[in-house]
DNA sequence: CTGGGTGCAAAGTATTTGCATGAAC
DNA sequence: GTTCATGCAAATACTTTGCACCCAG
């Protein structure tokens, strides 16, 4: 549970219940697309809208508040922005985990073969998660 | 220019004009999204239509002849299948190139701290291209 | 020939927009 | 009170499908 009504405001957005809870609901489910975050929202709000929904993720993604994340043959993802990481990608059952992994020698050589400044990366690892592999 | 007929029948396709052209488009152009891709076509055959890009492009896909290539805040481009390398995205003129990249460390690292089965790396460097900087 | 591809039109899915009402601050 | 968010409905954008006709092999 974390104070989102707080770190809202703290990104300049109305704290509005509906928001509150996307929020609440990307911190404890991690990764969403905008399907399985509608269906959880309804729960608590039945007359919520998918305008709504893509309404906010739009706003929260422009300002920083959350990250979309593209998967190879997936739908787009959402999280909550924090430090830079990667992600491993079970192609099998499709479970999103995150990990955070060293990636100075790839920009180092960016660097050294090409005058491109990088400022963000994106690495997605796909293959078989530990469940995966033993079925 | 590269003999598309030849590779499409490689990959098990019938090489229609349509199909050579496309393969051929995306050899020449490197990275296109559908919408590009239809407009290039349209020059040589004024009646293609783009249900025949969607087809083409899934059937292409599905059978490892071109590649989708997601990109954050991109609509998504294909590209010829080739070895694994990474892409340079330039976040003010959109250029995309591509490098490549060892992944030898992130990829043990991994290996180290789960037993999580890398098959596929994605990786893509959001910045500013050489040209972009100067301006 | 024959199977599969093409192009058109229609359907399906995803996303955005306009607007009246209502809630946050 | 003012500003901005919500939810509905409609509009737009994107992608897939069905089908009659045609072409590559």
């Amino acid at each position: 549970m974390i104070n989102c009504t707080e770190i809202l405001r703290q990104h300049h957005l109305k704290a509005t219940p509906q928001r509150v809870e996307i929020a609440q609901t990307l911190h404890t489910n991690g990764h969403m697309n905008i399907e399985n975050l509608y269906e959880v929202l309804l729960k608590k709000f039945r007359t919520i809208s998918l305008a709504t929904i893509y309404k906010n993720i739009h706003v929260m993604t422009k300002n920083g508040f959350i990250q979309e994340v593209k998967i190879p043959a997936h739908k787009s993802v959402y999280e909550l922005s924090k430090g830079t990481h990667s992600h491993l990608v079970c192609t099998q059952c499709h479970s999103i985990e995150d990990i955070t992994l060293d990636l100075t020698y790839p920009k180092e050589s960016v660097l050294k073969r090409s005058s491109f400044l990088v400022e963000k990366t994106d690495l997605i690892l796909s293959g078989l998660c530990s469940k995966c592999q033993k079925l």
